[in-house]
DNA sequence: CGCTTTTGACCTGCGC
DNA sequence: GCGCAGGTCAAAAGCG
């Protein structure tokens, strides 16, 4: 009976019965194996794995522009912290391919046959909504960067889903990892969650939750787990976009100011952009403290080299983030994230660029 | 009382 | 086909 009744819910609702993970990517040397395979990057069309994924996500072309970093710390402040909803809070030299113009080659052309036209309108909706949800994901990773101390994102991009034999189209669902330094594992991003699952993870010691958008009809999924290698980070994983702005919770509403308040409620588009009320940014940069006193960090992204990250004792050992360390995150130091807000700080390594300029002018051909 | 968390059972996909 | 691991469900318990 109520085998039934549960076979009944998942076939209404089940996305994730056809799901499949490709293209292991990004996932740091030390996290449970659990972890891999779990992070689509967007493939090109002959299958392989990507190293746009993320850079091209955010809009970043070989002309770096401003550091995310930089944005970050930016405050939010009207006029810049009120976007209209058609556009994001992201500078736009980091948002505009993805914004004003088709980014992917799934640009609409126009067709020789009626039958053919409709297909391809169909096919073209299908690529607009892929980059709005390629938009929605990013302004989403953006607001959690900007609400907690994110160190290093190590996966951003699609779960992929079985295609089914009869609607061979590609469903994507936009999903981005990151870790971040906390005692807390559950971290508030200023959205109701609701717990539904817990799991023990294979050779790790701490269990993965499993939390759900409490909102009805917004599908929002993240999981959240502890680091087994350092068990003062936490490894969040978000899949889903949300479809409404941000509640206002008791928490997150204590000192919101009322444009802070209303930024999350100018339409889906924006919902993500709800500035964290500045006290409990102190607050979470104070309870950081003891985790950083003895170590520089810098949210950085871990395109593609796994294999860099070999320490033990912390993530933060990848030559490339060494070569980065240069931020203390304390309650004062905002105005130091600024000055040296230049997006190089973050990007690849030189060689990683060469191939990602490389693999840019492959798809201008 | 309503909402959230806990937790064991169940389902699904994948590798062998 | 089987076993394993990840993911989800839903009843029960907990909490404010």
């Amino acid at each position: 009976m109520e085998k039934n009744k549960r076979e009944e819910k998942r076939e209404g609702s089940n996305s994730m019965a056809n799901s499949t993970f490709s293209d292991q990517v990004m996932v740091p040397a030390g996290f449970s194996t659990s972890l891999s395979g779990i992070y689509d990057m967007p493939c090109d069309e002959k299958g392989s794995s990507s190293s746009l994924g993320f850079m091209d996500m955010l809009g970043i072309g070989q002309d770096f522009g401003p550091s995310l970093f930089d944005l970050l710390h930016t405050p939010l402040t009207p006029p810049q912290a009120l976007p209209s909803p058609a556009t994001s809070a992201v500078p736009e030299s980091m948002t505009s391919e993805v914004v004003n113009t088709p980014a992917t080659p799934n640009s609409c052309s126009i067709s020789s046959s009626s039958t053919e036209a409709a297909n391809e309108e169909n096919q073209c909706k299908a690529a607009e909504e892929e980059d709005q949800d390629q938009e929605k994901a990013k302004k989403q990773f953006m607001q959690y960067c900007s609400n907690n101390e994110v160190l290093s994102c190590f996966g951003v991009g699609y779960r992929q889903l079985k295609p089914k034999k009869k609607n061979p189209k590609r469903q994507r669902e936009p999903r981005f990892a990151f870790m971040t330094k906390s005692e807390v594992d559950h971290l508030d991003d200023g959205y109701r969650w609701r717990k539904y699952g817990q799991k023990a993870v294979k050779n790790s010691p701490f269990p993965r939750s499993y939390y759900r958008c409490t909102t009805a009809a917004c599908g929002v999924k993240k999981r959240v787990e502890r680091s087994s290698d350092d068990p003062s980070t936490v490894v969040t994983t978000y899949e889903g976009t949300h479809t409404h702005p941000c509640p206002v919770t008791p928490r997150g509403s204590i000192g919101m100011q009322p444009e802070a308040a209303s930024f999350g409620g100018g339409g889906g588009g924006a919902s993500f952009l709800i500035p964290q009320p500045h006290y409990q940014v102190q607050q979470q940069q104070q309870q950081l403290q003891p985790y950083f006193h003895n170590q520089t960090v810098v949210p950085s992204f871990d395109f593609n080299s796994t294999t860099t990250i070999t320490n033990s004792s912390s993530p933060y050992t990848n030559p490339f983030l060494q070569q980065e360390r240069r931020f203390v995150p304390s309650p004062s130091s905002s105005t130091l994230f600024r000055d040296h807000g230049l997006l190089q700080d973050m990007v690849a390594p030189p060689q990683m660029r060469k191939e990602m300029k490389e693999e840019q002018l492959d798809q201008k051909v």
